[in-house]
RNA sequence: GGCCCUAUCGUCUAUCGGUUAGGACACAAGCUUUUCAAGCUUGGAAGCAGGGUUCGACUCCCUGUAGGGUCACCA
């Protein structure tokens, strides 16, 4: 059996979005299974839209999602071998240059369609099944703007055909395309890819996911602090599932697990919180002294990391502890502060709230902050010390 | 509007004709005298509607309804 070749075509007119990154994830996990062939092909054939910044987004984006290409091309360097074809086609008779009466704007005089042969067509969908339409409606498409300039469908079309792609992994927003582009497969003698036609991501209204329903660029979830496994983890759970009850899985098991063929049908809508969900399992995972690190970005803005503590001698008790207890656990926490263990063995003896309470607030004195342990990791033993020695001078 | 796709708790989903329709997120209540977080317990919460087929339909078929996609010289 030959080797199976999948792409991933996005075109550089906006910044990666999470419906791009799971069509990437599926792709990448499909060819990872079948030790396919995986192409990144910016799609970039409208000079208009297409934006260099758009581009490195793209390239940023996977780079930090962990999802690898074995080649990258861009269909901007590729328009002699489009010319090619469309030289071809001219000379076949199975397109033709169109005269045309501008209706807007920049519209040409001149345009290259494709006869329509007028028939239907049926293909069959991984996702879908047999999905059936007749190309009558479709009219002749337009194919290029001129020998240059081809458009979209040609130039994925050819390129599928001349990479060699046996497998066309993409978004359900295809589907009503793939007509007419198996007319120009047939047109130019291309194979027929298998199909999958993956469901989309929607808003929470059920609409498209656009930029008015918040943060949909990846580099946002970067920015958020999602981790980059947490949120292929829950990509790939958006319209998928591996029939257990299995939800956090590693890259590698979603390796293992995955299947197009258990690809649910409708559109699934992004829910945030569940995303958060598995973030924070993911995070529960990781190494303590990553989990360190994070908290420690993450509470690098709050006012007791960056300037003196102002306390307040009324909140520093537990509950009803009076102030000389809270003093003496306060004199032993110090004196065993590297020790994790016996601090936390005293502080069951006498009480929890009694001792650990006393020893967060001496440290932020804020009304919410991660822990007592994690605090003293994050500033250090020196840090803790003098901060907890500051507030027994004024108890 | 034409064409195409889809339809189980609020959300993501399980169920390959026979189940008290299961799980997760979220939510609510309670527990745990380390705030927040986490954890644990408990709870409410679903088969779009109408016809068939069948001894029996969430599951198969039809119709309607709803949602989405697409109808570009964008991808």
């Amino acid at each position: 059996m030959s080797k199976s070749v999948v792409r991933m075509a996005p075109s550089p007119t906006g910044n990666l979005h999470i419906g791009g990154l799971r069509t990437a994830l599926f792709n990448y996990l499909f060819a990872k299974q079948h030790d396919a062939k995986y192409i990144l092909r910016i799609e970039d054939t409208d000079r208009e839209r297409s934006k260099p910044e758009f581009e490195r987004n793209l390239l940023e984006s996977f780079e930090w999602a962990g999802i690898t290409f074995d080649e990258t091309h861009r269909q901007s360097d590729r328009l002699e071998l489009y010319a090619k074809y469309i030289r071809k086609m001219l000379d076949d008779g199975s397109a033709y240059v169109s005269k045309e009466v501008p209706q807007e704007e920049g519209q040409r005089e001149e345009v290259i369609r494709l006869k329509n042969p007028n028939k239907k067509i049926a293909f069959d969908d991984l996702v879908r099944g047999t999905v059936e339409f007749d190309t009558t409606e479709l009219g002749d498409v337009v194919i290029a703007k001129s020998l240059e300039e081809p458009v979209f469908h040609l130039a994925n079309v050819i390129d599928d055909h001349e990479m060699g792609i046996t497998h066309v992994i993409r978004g359900e927003e295809h589907l009503s395309n793939t007509p007419r582009q198996i007319l120009i497969m047939e047109a130019i003698g291309a194979k027929r890819p298998i199909f999958a036609h993956i469901p989309l991501i929607l808003a929470p209204d059920r609409s498209k996911l656009s930029k008015r329903h918040g943060a949909v660029s990846v580099i946002e979830y970067k920015n958020r602090g999602i981790l980059p496994q947490a949120l292929l983890n829950y990509l790939a759970l958006l319209g998928w599932n591996p029939g257990t009850e299995q939800e956090i899985f590693t890259l590698e098991e979603l390796i293992k697990a995955f299947d197009l063929k258990k690809i649910q049908k409708g559109g699934a809508i992004f829910d945030e919180k569940k995303l958060e969900w598995v973030n924070k399992e993911h995070i529960k995972r990781l190494p303590p002294e990553e989990q360190i690190n994070l908290l420690r970005k993450s509470i690098e803005n709050e006012p007791y990391m960056k300037s003196e503590l102002h306390l307040d001698m009324n909140r520093i008790n537990w509950k009803e502890t009076p102030k000389e207890e809270t003093k003496k656990h306060l004199e032993k926490v110090l004196s065993i502060i590297g020790n994790k263990d016996e601090i936390m063995s005293y502080a069951e003896r006498e009480g929890k709230g009694n001792v650990l309470w006393p020893v967060r607030y001496a440290l932020t004195g804020a009304e919410k902050s991660p822990d007592p342990f994690t605090l003293i990791a994050i500033l250090g033993t020196e840090e803790s010390k003098k901060r907890i020695l500051k507030a027994i001078e004024q108890i």
